[in-house]
DNA sequence: AATTCGTGGTA
DNA sequence: TTACCAAGAAT
């Protein structure tokens, strides 16, 4: 994979997070075993040194280890833990997940977002019993046939559980391969990712392959953070490249994020006797498979009458709008989130509707243990600190 | 291949 | 307050 000569710098859309004179050249002349050897082995010295002490690094099971890679996508270890902790005491193993009601999977995980994980995870777990007797596969290869393993998780997996010289690429790996080797190329660039899972395969091969690859993960988390990297006490800086040349700021290049899109919806708070109306989602989506106060979007400006409409619509019965009780505002990654709670009435209550997977008269707190999104927690808590005002 | 999936932490 | 983004996967 010998560098490409003079590739003419290209324009970049949008603005450049890090300043940065990028050129769109990969790298990088294929490493020795010299050198990789000089970064293989003060990572995996440092990491004995300097690991945090983490729950899931307590235990070899690979169900609890498989666990927690699919909480800690796109998601920080602090939140993981209590998470993790939980579900593992509800779910121990495999095959006591695979047993569980899709509705309790999801309670379990909810807040933690990203809730197609929780799914996948309860795919999964039924796909390890009927197929593998129970107990996960061996191989990053095997893994990857399961819902929810992707190329990462199925190498965390493989090298962590079972010790298998099975590479994986996060965002701190390639943040730390990006400067070590001076690895051109934004996030996403299909070029950059295959110099980096190359670079990481041959990084992985030797001894204690799980530790290893925790420890590019940690030295990244840790040392080789984003911004301010701490590079004085970094082990392998005499071999980065981006610290020889200054660079360190500048590598990787901040990925080039969409603004996120309005979204309006106007939620049906429908109570009777002691109950409100709630509706499960869709399985694909956002919210997906989440139980919510029912909902219907609505232009950001939509009039009292085309707000009647469109929860008439999903609904499938007609609702009268009594009052609006509130307003929350939510920002997700790629939505700017806006939740209008109307106090609604109608002739005739609904037991089913066609915008819905299930409908569900419940009272708050049988509500409580439904998967739920926090920005619905969030609307159902104004609306009962309403009812309770009310009273 | 580019989008779409949540949430909370940090500077 | 805004921008960034954290042990990615599915479509």
């Amino acid at each position: 994979m010998a560098s490409t000569p003079s590739t003419p710098p290209e324009a970049r859309r949008g603005r450049p997070p890090r300043t940065a004179a990028t050129s769109t050249r990969v790298p990088t002349a294929t490493p020795g075993a010299a050198q990789l050897a000089s970064i293989r082995a003060p990572l995996l010295a440092w990491y004995d040194r300097n690991k945090r002490d983490l729950p899931w690094r307590r235990t070899k099971d690979p169900y609890a280890i498989w666990l927690s890679e699919v909480m800690l996508q796109q998601t920080q270890v602090s939140t993981v833990i209590p998470y993790w902790e939980r579900f593992l005491k509800r779910f121990p193993t495999a095959l006591a997940l695979a047993s569980a009601p899709l509705d309790d999977v999801l309670a379990g995980w909810k807040g933690l977002g990203y809730y197609t994980r929780a799914r996948n995870l309860h795919r999964a777990a039924q796909d390890i019993v009927s197929r593998f007797g129970g107990t996960l596969p061996s191989t990053a290869e095997q893994l990857l046939s399961l819902p929810g393993f992707g190329r990462y998780t199925a190498g965390a997996v493989a090298s962590i559980a079972f010790g298998e010289e099975a590479p994986l690429v996060d965002g701190n790996v390639a943040r730390v391969l990006s400067r070590l080797f001076e690895v051109e190329g934004l996030p996403g660039d299909r070029e950059r990712e295959a110099t980096l899972w190359e670079l990481a395969g041959l990084l992985v091969k030797g001894e204690r392959p799980g530790d290893f690859n925790q420890s590019l993960m940690e030295h990244g988390a840790t040392t080789c953070r984003p911004e301010n990297p701490l590079c004085l006490l970094c082990p392998v800086r005499e071999g980065c490249v981006a610290f020889k040349k200054g660079r360190v700021a500048e590598l990787p290049p901040a990925k080039v994020r969409a603004a996120p899109k309005k979204l309006t919806l106007a939620l049906a708070v429908w109570a009777h006797a002691d109950t409100l109306l709630f509706a499960r989602r869709a399985d694909s989506g956002l919210f997906g498979g989440l139980w919510e106060l029912p909902a219907a979007e609505v232009d950001e400006d939509a009039t009292v009458e085309e707000t009647t409409l469109r929860l008439t619509a999903a609904l499938g019965t007609g609702v009268k709008l009594e009052s609006l009780l509130g307003t929350v505002k939510r920002q997700l990654t790629h939505r700017d989130l806006t939740l209008r709670l109307y106090r609604v009435s109608g002739p005739k209550r609904p037991t089913h509707s066609a915008a819905f997977q299930e409908l569900r008269w419940c009272t708050p707190a049988e509500a409580a243990t439904l998967g739920m999104s926090t920005a619905m927690q969030r609307a159902l808590d104004t609306v009962v600190g309403t009812q309770a005002e009310g009273r």
